[in-house]
DNA sequence: TTATAATTTTTACGCGCGTAAAAATTTAAT
DNA sequence: ATTAAATTTTTACGCGCGTAAAAATTATAA
C-alpha cells in the first residue's frame, strides 16, 4: 500500500468513487455488493492505505466478530496448543480470536470474563478452572453470551460441553495396563480443581472393579497447577516407602507421570518393560514433552484437534442461529492408547 | 449489582444525579473529580449495572490502554511465563494487555501486528521470530506504534530491547564445565531463527578459546520450533556415532537438551556426574521442565521476570513520555548458573 | 430500443462517547 | 455575610461508522 493514509471512510468514498453505504456493505460482506463495485473497491485499497475504524464499526453493534478464548493454564503446552487450534479454525470462519489465561486463578478468571463482556464478544471458549471457579458468576455470564465450555465441564452452564470420554480413555490404558502387566494403582491430587480428575477416579475405580480387581489410589498433596512439582513430591514418597500392591502406576495426568518419573530416576528405580524393570507408569493427556520422558511415556492421548474443532464449530453454530439449546449439548471425545516404553 | 441494565452514559447520569461530562471525567481519571463527587459515582456503580461502552470510548482516540504482546510460540512454557509476567506488569499500570501467538510462522507474526494496528495499541512488547521475520513489514510497524522488542532482537527496530546476556550466561557455563569436568562441545540447530542461538554460538567460541579449548559444533538438522524433537533425533546420531572429543556437551537451549538427555537415556547411555557417567549435558534457558528431565538439567536461567518487568518499564516509560529514544537501547540481564544432576 | 430489476447514490439520523465553553452551583476563605 | 475559587452543569458539536429510505443509475432481459 502506498500513498497518504485514508482517516476515514467519507475520505475513502472520495478517492475511490464509491458511496459511503455501498462501501459499509462492502466491509460487512463483500459478496453483497455487484463484482464490478467489488472490484473497484479492491483496487483501490490496493492503493490507497486505508481501513475501518474498528471501534467505530462495533460501537453500535451487540455483538462483535470476536471470540474469546479463555484457559486455565497457558504455561501448559496442552492448553497453548488447544488454543492455537481453536484460534485456527475461528479465523478460518472470519471471527477474531481473543485469548486470556486464567492462570490458575479464580479472580483472574472472572476478571477475564469481565474483560471479555467488555469487547462485546459474539461467543467465548472456556476451560474453566473447575472446582475452583465462581460459579455463580460464570453463570451469570453465560446468561449474557453464548459460551461453549471445553476440557472441564461445570454442569448446567454453558451451552455445550466439549471434553474428552475420560470413562472410555481411562477404561482403555486401565485394560490395557492389565493385559501387559500389573493392575496399577491410581496416582491422583488429594484435592483436584479440575473436574477431570473426579471423572477419571471414578472411571478407574469402575474400571478395576469391572475387571475384578482391588482399586488402589495413591494421593498426592499440593495445590494449584505444578503438577510436576506436585508429582515429584508425591512421587518421591511413593518409590521411597515401596508399599505398592503391583509394580505398576496409572497417573491422573501425564505431567504428575513427568513429576513421578523423575523421583523414580532420582531414586534409582528402573521403570518400563522388560527384564530388572521394577516400575511400570502411564499417564494422561499424551502431553508434548510425553516423548521426552525416561523412558517415554505409555499414555493416552487426548484429541485436542478434535476438541477444538468441535468447541468452535457449536459454538459458530450458536452464534449463527442466535438461538439458546434447550439443554446443554455434551460431546467427548475417546481417547487413543500411545504405547511408548514406560508401560 | 442489582437492577436493570444502563444502556448509556446518559441514562447512567440521570439514576446517578451526575452529568455525563463529570461522570466521562471520572471514568477517565478518578481524581480528576471532587472527592464528594467521585464517591456519589461509586455508591451509583455499586447501585446499577453499568461499564462505559468500549467501543465509543475509544473511537476517537489516537490511542487506546492496549498493549500488545506478541510472542513467537505460546507452546513453549518459557514465553508462556514471560507473557503473563508482563501482563501482570501491564495490568498493574492500568494498561490492558492483548496477548497474540505468532506459532512460529512469519505470516502469521505480521498478521498479529496488522491486528494489534486496527485496535490502536498504545505500545506493543514484540518478541520476534528472528531471522525468519519480516524485517520492513516489522519496521514500517514500528515506526508508527511504540515497539519494545524483548527475548531476541532485530538489529535497528523498535525502540529498544531488553533480553538476556547470552556472552556472560554461554561464558559461565562453558566456564563451569570446564572447571568441573571435560570442555563442552556446542550442541546447536544448523539453521535457527532465534537471533539468540547464534550469539550463544559466538560466545561459546570466545569462551572455548579464551580458556585454551578447541570449540566443536555439533549441529542439529531441522526446522521449525519442536526443538524436542530435533535434539532427539540429532542426539540419538550422536550417542550412536560416539565421536566427541569429550564427554560434555553444552546445548543451545534446554528443548535441545530434554531431546538429547531423551536420546541418550534410549541409548541407554547414562548421563550425570559420578561413577559410571558416560556423558554430561547442560543446557541454557532453566526451562520449567529441566527440573524434570533425567537426570535434572544443569543450566543456565533467564532472568524472565527481569526481562518481563523491565521490557513492560521501558514501553510504559515510552508511552508517558510521548517521545522516541535518540536510539535503540538495550537491556541485557545476566543468567545465573543453575547446579542440577546432569552436568 | 424499451421495460424491468438490481444496485448505487444521496441525504439524513443515530449510536455513545469525548470535549469545549459559557453559565451556574458549590465550597472555602476572609 | 460576602467574595473568590473550584467544580459541575448545560448545551452543543464532532468522531467514524451503520443503516434507512427515496431517488438515481446501471445492467439485464425481452
Amino acid at each position: 500500500m502506498t500513498g497518504t493514509k485514508i482517516k476515514n471512510m467519507e475520505e475513502f468514498a472520495s478517492v475511490s468513487g464509491i458511496s459511503r453505504p455501498t462501501l459499509s456493505k462492502f466491509f460487512n460482506d463483500p459478496s453483497s455488493v455487484r463484482a464490478s463495485t467489488r472490484k473497484r473497491i479492491e483496487a483501490a485499497l490496493d492503493r490507497y492505505d486505508y481501513q475501518p475504524n474498528l471501534y467505530a464499526v462495533n460501537q453500535n453493534r451487540r455483538l462483535t466478530k470476536n471470540i474469546g478464548v479463555v484457559v486455565p493454564y497457558l504455561a501448559d503446552p496442552f492448553f497453548a496448543k488447544i488454543a492455537r487450534t481453536i484460534e485456527e479454525h475461528i479465523i478460518e470462519t472470519g471471527f477474531r480470536p481473543v485469548l486470556l489465561g486464567s492462570h490458575g486463578s479464580p479472580a483472574m478468571e472472572i476478571a477475564n470474563l469481565e474483560n471479555l463482556r467488555s469487547i462485546k464478544p459474539a461467543g467465548v471458549l472456556l476451560a474453566p478452572l473447575g472446582r475452583a471457579s465462581d460459579h455463580a458468576k460464570i453463570k451469570a455470564f453465560c446468561r449474557e453470551v453464548p459460551t461453549v465450555l471445553f476440557d472441564a465441564n461445570i454442569d448446567e452452564i454453558g451451552e455445550a460441553f466439549v471434553g474428552s470420554n475420560n470413562e472410555q480413555s481411562i477404561s482403555l490404558i486401565v485394560d490395557y495396563l492389565c493385559r501387559t502387566g500389573e493392575p496399577p494403582s491410581f496416582f491422583e491430587m488429594k484435592s483436584p480443581t479440575n473436574p477431570n480428575a473426579f471423572k477419571r477416579r471414578s472411571a478407574y475405580i469402575s474400571a478395576m472393579e469391572k475387571l475384578g480387581h482391588n482399586p488402589n489410589l495413591i494421593q498426592a498433596e499440593g495445590e494449584g497447577w505444578e503438577f510436576e512439582e506436585i508429582g515429584f513430591r508425591a512421587g518421591t514418597r511413593v518409590v521411597r516407602d515401596r508399599n505398592l500392591p503391583t509394580n505398576t502406576i496409572l497417573c491422573s495426568n501425564d505431567r504428575l507421570a513427568i513429576g513421578l518419573l523423575s523421583a523414580a530416576f532420582e531414586a534409582g528405580l528402573h521403570v518400563g518393560i522388560g527384564e530388572g524393570r521394577e516400575l511400570r507408569v502411564a499417564g494422561h493427556d499424551d502431553h508434548p514433552f510425553s516423548r521426552y520422558t525416561c523412558p517415554t511415556l505409555t499414555t493416552v492421548s487426548q484429541d485436542y484437534e478434535a476438541i477444538a474443532k468441535k468447541s468452535a464449530a457449536v459454538l459458530l453454530e450458536r452464534i449463527t442461529s442466535e438461538e439458546s439449546a434447550d439443554s446443554q449439548g455434551e460431546t467427548l471425545f475417546d481417547g487413543r492408547l500411545i504405547m511408548r516404553s514406560s508401560a
